[in-house]
DNA sequence: CCTCTATCGTTGAACACTCAATCTCGATGG
DNA sequence: CCATCGAGATTGAGTGTTCAACGATAGAGG
């Protein structure tokens, strides 16, 4: 017997499309910064995470959160950060199992100087491609799909005002 | 002088929840498959596409087309689902730089097995999430995005009726 | 027939990510 | 005070991907 709630062509197509998109799409973003910036895009993430945190310095687990990393990941990641000297790990005093992840000031210039070709590319990816009531109902859509998939409301909620395509502590 | 054309708030709460949104998504897509099928959702796909193929054969170039991978990673993972018997090479006739990739009946008998775990997973992340408008919109976005990125009129246009949801060559 | 260029496909090295195991330390409860 | 449990973070092995280089063959032009 076959209980699976097959996808009829439509939702096939929709998946399909959605799948080409994003690989279309995520493949040029993932090439433009490492082409220009020499850096994978969630490196990028990570440093644009710890430049909008306060003294730019967040606490691995938190870091890992906020930029959607595994612990483990993160933890390479930020290894390889810290041989760029882009980022430093220091003791936490208060919970001695704990580190602090601080972006250095060559890893905020290094990511400075990341952000307009970064941000030029999704701009023509992303937005070029599509109308304002297409971009409308993309953010709708992703919003959905977030809470969908995090159970919770909509949004990782805490603070978020952040820049990531803003130039990253502009002003 | 700065010319980047910086996103606004609005764009930038997009771009980051699309981002948000396709990491989830994909990542339950990928431990889902990983974990019940043993495979990562590139190789599924590279079943997929075998498996809508005349005689279950492609050339490999034309393989790493409709399957979006490089060549380079094409290869690489050719050889491994030769080694799991799922994927037998043979050497082309006609072109003799060329090589034909075949679905062997161990390789179908994986995929079908494979199926309904993952569509039943595409369905819960994706469509379980989104009303039928918002599915629509999301279809059309894609196809938006899809013509952007190839420069192509809308669609891989080739013979495409295939499944990745339907039962593989189901009926 | 010969050369030049482009295509087909593979390879190995470098790198990033996952998973499971591990270590350290905080918190909780007797 | 001690035991237990769980959280914070790292590690190494295994695997997949990219990139650049390569060898082989086809096709075009002289």
């Amino acid at each position: 017997m076959d209980h699976t709630r097959w996808l009829d062509d439509d939702e096939q197509r929709t998946w399909r499309a959605f799948l080409t998109a994003q690989r279309l799409l995520f493949e040029r973003v993932e090439r433009q910064l490492q082409n220009e910036a020499k850096m994978p895009h969630g490196y990028y993430e990570i440093l644009v995470r710890l430049s909008e945190a306060p003294d730019r310095t967040l606490r691995m687990s938190r870091l890992a959160d906020t930029s959607l990393s595994s612990r483990s990941r993160l933890s390479h990641a930020v290894a390889r950060l810290e041989e760029a000297g882009w980022v430093e790990r220091t003791a936490c005093e208060t919970d001695r199992r704990g580190a602090w992840a601080r972006l250095t000031d060559e890893g905020f210039a290094a990511l400075r100087a990341a952000a307009p070709g970064h941000v030029e590319t999704v701009r023509s990816v992303l937005f070029d491609a599509l109308s304002p009531e297409q971009a409308a109902a993309l953010q709708d859509i992703s919003e959905s799909l977030v809470g969908h998939l995090t159970n919770r409301p909509v949004w990782p909620a805490e603070s978020d005002a952040g820049a990531d395509g803003a130039c990253p502590e502009a002003g």
